[in-house]
DNA sequence: GATCTTGGTTCAATAAGATGAAATATCCAC
DNA sequence: GTGGATATTTCATCTTATTGAACCAAGATC
């Protein structure tokens, strides 16, 4: 198996990984994307999440009442603005999930450990790497929209 | 940044890439996933196609017709069996995007080219170690499903 | 070769989410 | 404090995809 296949087997892996979680958390792929923003960037105003989402207004109210009535996400009205809904990440709701995100983290630290400062360091600087090959194409795809 | 977090935004980055190039053939993120699929595997009958979505006969019938109207894949009737239909990818479609594959495959040769052999192997191990570890906890994931 | 099964399509009904306009509340500038 | 802009919600409507049943054609079985 080369290099490319698999990158791309890898790609797919974490991508089925994320298609499971989702239905564990019963949410459907765009609300799971939703609920990954919030959880990562912390409480952040709903507009914010409808630009990332590419979504109106409307939609994200819709789609905050369906993560908040899961009880997955909270809104807190911003102190500084009071028109702003802050969404907020609920804790973690799902113990089975808890437990296969800590495995997740704990197995990931045992490959880690395996390797030595300098291999740590190639791996880094692949990643790194990889991660500027694919925005600088994502930004042409965008750009020749 | 921590390795985990470097993992989380290759991921993420990823994810963006084939979110810009399915919006770029106009295809919602279900039907892209099913182009992906087709391209990746090869001719599949229908019916393989629908077990991998989770989707019924007949949606995966209009999903074909969907890509086939858009001329992303092509039904070729399986001469073996001849109720079968198998799904076929059909060539490359948009210049701009055989363009973004191609210039996206010599940059990562490129960045291979930077290592050494020790280097490369060290990277794969690593890789290969990352996708057991997804598929270990996926696999769980949908069993305490 | 009559019957049973399988693979796919068709079609009507349904469900789910997105849109856009109007309404509400808050902030900012003067 | 009046007028205007901004952030979100509500609601009716529209789009889009999925479901499930009926249907057709082609293989498999006896």
């Amino acid at each position: 198996m080369d290099g490319a296949e698999l990158g791309w087997e890898l790609s797919t892996t974490v991508a089925l990984f994320h298609e499971a979680v989702a239905r564990r958390l019963r949410l459907n792929a765009a609300d799971h994307k939703a609920l990954r923003i919030v959880t990562r960037q912390g409480p952040l105003p709903a507009g914010a999440l409808a630009a990332q989402l590419g979504l109106g207004a409307s939609a994200v109210t819709a789609l905050v009442d369906r993560l908040e009535r899961a009880g997955y996400v909270r809104r807190v009205t911003d102190p500084a603005d009071r028109r702003r809904v802050l969404v907020s990440a609920d804790g973690d709701q799902d113990p089975d999930l808890s437990g296969i995100f800590a495995d997740l983290g704990r197995e990931m630290t045992a490959l880690v450990g395996k390797y030595d400062e300098r291999e740590l360091a190639t791996i880094a600087d692949y990643v790194r790497g990889t991660i500027a090959v694919f925005e600088t194409q994502t930004t042409r795809l965008a750009g020749t929209g």
